[in-house]
DNA sequence: CTGAAAGCGCTAACAT
DNA sequence: ATGTTAGCGCTTTCAG
């Protein structure tokens, strides 16, 4: 049989309640009995059993991370998995653990439901893209500590953190600006993709602060794919008035309009810039290199994860914010010594 | 206060033992009982606690996942999150949690010690790399129910499953062969980059079995970057014996092979046949794309965790295995019809 | 500063 | 087929 408190207790000659006392550094202990009862410990290679202790204290130190894992999710979507990352190693540091949870199409909700119910754990980090209305009803209800990573795409009262697309956008088109281009193009996702209309925002924004804008012909939406990428900047080239930069909104969509550029035999960067946004590791293997405003979602995880825990502390805080600043990385696609 | 067992033993008119054995579909139990009892606990919204469970059964039903959290582990290693996702998804099924924890370098086998001791998990799957030799010693001495994904790279007695590497390189020269190509190089990592010898092996084999072989100057070895696999190629292309096909041992060296070939305006696959492994939704990107030998690293993952929890029943379970087969995906770089 | 003892909510052996 | 009851190993009052 595995070694108790008990056994501690009766090898150091002391009650069960002054070996808990010291496990959970409790002040009203005398630092003799302290360091006594630490060496017993070690010396009886004494761990306390997690189970028992999460069922006395009726808290876990466990957080969930709710997400989708199906097939190729790791290879679609690599960003999701640093923010867990981010998130897990922040939780580690605070002595929690963290548990994944897949949810899917059919029993989003249920599964949350449950888990706050059996009490599996003391908070939950949930990645928007698996958010529903029904399941904020259910956390809300609750009371459950929670933090969502991502602004969701309808007006919520849950508690959620984001990076500033926004001000992503306005970095984008700034550098353009400082590059000499001044005929710029916005080549995004489609309408309902809130982080592509944002960054679009910030672009129009910046660019207004210069006396400059995006002629509406000059702006495309259509799925985040390399062939609608491709498709909608040969839809641009067509038009007489043709832009000299182009801010793309993703990765994706960046390859298809390079294919385009380079098939028109346009030079980029110097007949036409081309940036984008979330920095891929395969950002550079493009020719020329991707210029890129990037997000730190590593970062953006840990931070999470520090509200997390706030929030089981102050379960009554409320936070809906724009956090991680956005970095440039100027790399070929954007050096335009025009300036 | 919550709702428990009691309340529900109260309300059906049972003994908290009858609820018990209602939830854990004891079959002792009579229809009618059974019927009642969960209608009384859906109408109550009763779950049971899972901390109190787990206490009480001496079990978790929880798995922990061992890997490396660090930052930009997801960009660079997609292909782990894939094997996680895939470990988590049949995890779920089966109606156990995944926890994820991360090895770093200084604590690798304290923090697998204290889960052991802990009891927080009936037990773990480890990414092979972090596995060590001390953390080896820790998990045999406990017994403790484990499955590590990937061959650990020495003479270990830890239960391990992994893909047949071997095999992919067989079927990588295979398939280079029945294109009608017939001087193959290989260019691979490290020596110690067991993944890259081991499809070097399998790829000697298939080629012997055809009467053909790999000249040593045809073999490279170096770092999986981009930068080594350029140069090993740049050298290549200095002897006089030119290859006809290339077998990059990853993407990463592929990407550097191609792009050494298309500066010696070498055609591919007309001239010179590429072919790697691993199939990244990037490798349909180059130009052209990208014929890879893959494998479902979610499936491998899925695998692995059947194992586990086969082996959470039957403890002195013993495995040491290649499973999950690769698949060849022809693509544009080794089109060439002269085969 | 330390200890006695009452649970935490459930499971499982045993009895009926 | 169902109930009784003794724990599971720890935390946490409360008393001393």
């Amino acid at each position: 049989m595995a070694i108790t408190i008990k056994d501690v207790a009766k090898a150091a000659n002391v009650s069960t309640a002054t070996v808990s006392k010291v496990i959970n550094g409790s002040p009203s202990i005398s630092i003799k009995t302290v360091e006594n009862v630490k060496h017993i410990m070690k010396e009886l290679n004494y761990y306390p059993n997690s189970s028992a202790q999460n069922f006395a204290r009726k808290s876990t130190r466990n957080i969930v991370f709710a997400t989708r894992l199906e097939r190729n999710t790791a290879f679609e979507n690599p960003h999701m998995f640093e923010i867990m990352s981010g998130v897990g190693k922040y939780l580690s540091k605070k002595n929690y653990t963290m548990s994944i949870i897949n949810i899917d199409e059919e029993s989003r909700s249920d599964e949350i439901e449950r888990i706050i119910a059996q009490k599996s754990a003391d908070g939950m980090v949930i990645h928007v893209s698996v958010v529903t209305k029904e399941m904020e009803y259910i956390i809300r209800k609750a009371e459950f500590p929670h933090i969502v990573i991502g602004c969701p795409s309808y007006e919520s009262r849950l508690c959620w953190i984001d990076n500033n697309n926004y001000l992503s956008g306005e970095m984008a088109a700034n550098h353009l600006v400082d590059q000499g281009y001044r005929n710029i193009a916005y080549i995004g996702g489609v309408e309902e993709d809130f982080i592509s209309t944002h960054r679009l925002q910030g672009a129009i924004t910046a660019l207004a602060e210069k006396g400059l804008k995006i002629t509406e012909e000059h702006i495309r939406c259509g799925e985040s794919t390399r062939q609608e990428g491709y498709k909608m900047l040969e839809s641009i080239l067509l038009e007489p008035n043709r832009p000299d930069a182009i801010i793309c909104s993703n990765n994706h969509i960046a390859l298809g309009v390079m294919k385009s550029i380079k098939e028109h035999n346009i030079r980029i960067p110097e007949d036409m810039g081309v940036i984008t946004f979330d920095d891929y590791p395969f950002s550079q293997i493009t020719d020329p290199m991707l210029s890129v405003v990037n997000i730190d979602v590593y970062d953006l995880g840990q931070q999470a994860s520090k509200l997390m825990i706030n929030k089981i502390k102050k379960p009554n805080l409320q936070v809906q914010t724009y956090t991680t600043l956005p970095n440039l990385i100027i790399r070929e696609s954007t050096i335009n010594n025009k300036g």
